[in-house]
DNA sequence: CGAGTTGTTGAAATGACTCAATGTTAGTGG
DNA sequence: CCACTAACATTGAGTCATTTCAACAACTCG
């Protein structure tokens, strides 16, 4: 995919984002107008967790990981985004900090819009806010849910949903399952499970086993989906 | 405390309150005006989980509690509320479910708006949208840090942590320290940390030994609230 | 005073982590 | 095109924190 779009497609990706539903077209094409284009490369550091919250931004082209680093220097990895996806959320809210870092996967554009810039807007256009309490709505019930997850499940429970929802984000439907199409290593589900890489590793070779899935070096098929959630609510832990 | 409460009151419970921040006194007393006073009593449940979300409701009389049921049947513990707090923030948002049950633990009063009247101020009075941003985005991080606690600290840790929350919350200065003032069982404490009765039973057991806090039954006084805090972050913990 | 709730504590079981050794794959430069 | 290297992945053994189960002790309230 090329990093050149036509403000049709950059409008279109707005329209078809939380943040900007319910706006009418002069505003959108207003909003494009204000907003920068960014290319960026392939492993770049967009935002910096603790860094003054400045912009909010939405990805055109390229992939990004969102993560955190907790006190003790552990990290975790809050979720993958893609073309359409924003980010910088609390940016509406003068004062915040990042809560966390945004890095490039790989070579692609965004769209950015200082904060102060937005701002002004809410006054006449308070759809705008209700849109962005509408995204940190939606983004805290998902918080919640895997909160409780943690909470409550065994590790091959928070795995088999970890896979489950990089299946409804990056899942492409294959011959033989679906594939989750990003360069996964066990690190990267270690972090999103909240365990560790070997542990991710025994899981994932058992359910090799089952016939669940398929993997292999940065590589994730998953063969029988309906299994893989029958073991997120099952009280039968897929352990080994 | 009555639970007959002056309009003076109510107002200065509405303007300290995050989500009413900003506002002028004419619209906090028409915010007032359209509000209702409902008195409840003890251990009464005021909003179901995964019941429509109808209302914003604060607090004026009496405290609640916030619980979730996750999907296994487990209750977990999320906040104490006391006057002056709000719940039911989404309620903004036309078309959401409650995240979370919220049961009374005394006899006592809250002030109620139905999600319909308050929306409609919002064209108007964008700042309520902001508000209400401001208390999600409060809300979202403090459940990123909980969350980020379970992933990586020890239960010990996060005992300690549930505490110090709670000393913030609930806590009474006294003579010999910081006495936490509300009806605490083992097992509320266990699904506020996320874990068993009996290891929340093993530590304060252990803490107690070591003169950091005093504990009987419903009861926590924290004597040294220092030693508490270095837990948290210390790599040692605090375990038998 | 008795019944039910709440708290304590020991012993055994267990799930997950750590460490260490080894295998596998992709990419690089000769 | 092959050998080399670095990154990624697997697996076993040992360890540890936490849970589970069970028995008992203490407190509160009608």
């Amino acid at each position: 995919m090329s990093t050149h779009l036509s403000d049709q497609e950059l409008l279109a990706y707005m329209a078809n984002n939380t943040m900007f539903a319910n706006l009418n077209q002069p505003l959108l094409e207003t909003l494009l107008s204000v907003a920068t284009l960014k290319k960026f490369e392939s492993n770049q550091i967009i935002l910096r967790q603790g860094e003054k919250a400045e912009f909010l931004f939405m990805l055109v082209v390229g992939r990004a990981k969102l993560t955190q680093l907790t006190a003790d220097g552990t990290q975790i990895l809050i979720r993958y985004i893609g073309p359409g996806q924003e980010g910088g959320t609390t940016s509406l809210l003068p004062g915040t900090l990042h809560p966390m870092t945004v890095q490039t996967m790989d070579k692609g554009a965004m769209l950015m819009w200082p904060q102060a810039v937005l701002a002004d807007f809410i006054p006449n256009h308070p759809q705008i806010a209700i849109n962005a309490l509408q995204l940190l709505a939606q983004r805290n019930s998902e918080l919640q849910r895997r909160y409780q997850e943690l909470l409550t499940e065994c590790v091959a429970q928070r795995l088999a949903h970890a896979l489950l929802r990089l299946v409804t984000q990056a899942g492409h439907v294959v011959a033989e399952g679906v594939l989750i199409d990003l360069p996964l290593s066990r690190e990267d589900l270690a972090q999103m499970a909240g365990t560790t890489l070997y542990t991710v590793s025994r899981t994932l070779s058992f359910w090799e086993q089952a016939g669940l899935i398929e993997s292999g070096r940065q590589r994730i098929l998953i063969k029988k989906v309906e299994e893989l959630e029958a073991l997120t609510t099952n009280s039968y832990n897929g352990s080994i």
